[in-house]
DNA sequence: TCCAATAGTATCCTTTTAGATACTATATAT
DNA sequence: ATATATAGTATCTAAAAGGATACTATTGGA
């Protein structure tokens, strides 16, 4: 049987949380609920504004968060999950959980 | 609450599974078992020799496969999935289901 | 003696992803 | 009139990932 990665399930799934600060913005509106653009760029130590923006556009391409714009002065914008993005729970969960006995286990090994 | 990348152990198990090539070599050694360098090579369509060994290190390097060397010529080299690779076959099937779910929608939407 | 088969390396190039930094629009409060 | 707060854009640069292509070592068999 031969396949390209086109045609892998496993690698669109991937594609889709992959993006160096996409997973923990999932993270953190799946427990939050609801944040602001700045909230959200004073949570995430290190990002430029272009690359938030860029991330929260492509959740949202997926439909895996929702934008909120109120029509105020100075703006405000609202990033929240999605009912369909809690779906990625159960998934975002146990990579967390493999993450954590990985690790362990790479201690383990380096002690050797 | 703040975070950076390096702290998310779902960054961290993403990190370990991306790479064009990755999952899909995990899943054909998961259903396979063995597979020689040049069975995958004619598996996986459109790689190149560089990506493949690369690939196949840095699976090997976080213990997810291992690399056997028979001593002959011309050459025989075997990859199988390891018992502790065999670890996130849970998380790459869910991935799997989860995108076909995806797919669908997607589908879906472009249709209204 | 020369070729075939296998599992790679080596080198160079292109594309993608991410980072740094400066800038913008606008109603409100002063 | 000016400064302020917020949610972004725009532009340029650097680093990482991936692709194309040619090359190598070895030895048993014709």
């Amino acid at each position: 049987m031969k396949i390209k990665p086109e045609f892998c399930k496993v690698h669109d799934a991937l594609s889709i949380l992959v993006g160096k600060w996409k997973p923990i913005i999932l993270l953190y509106l799946m427990s939050e609920g609801t944040m602001r653009y700045g909230e959200l760029k004073k949570a995430l130590v290190g990002i430029t504004p272009k690359m938030l923006t860029n991330q929260l556009r492509e959740l949202e391409e997926e439909g895996l968060i929702s934008r909120e714009v109120y029509r105020e002065v100075p703006p405000k914008v609202e990033y929240s999950i999605t009912e369909y993005g809690m779906t990625l729970k159960p998934i975002l969960d146990s990579m967390h959980e493999w993450s954590m006995e990985h690790k362990k286990r790479k201690l383990k090994n380096t002690m050797d």
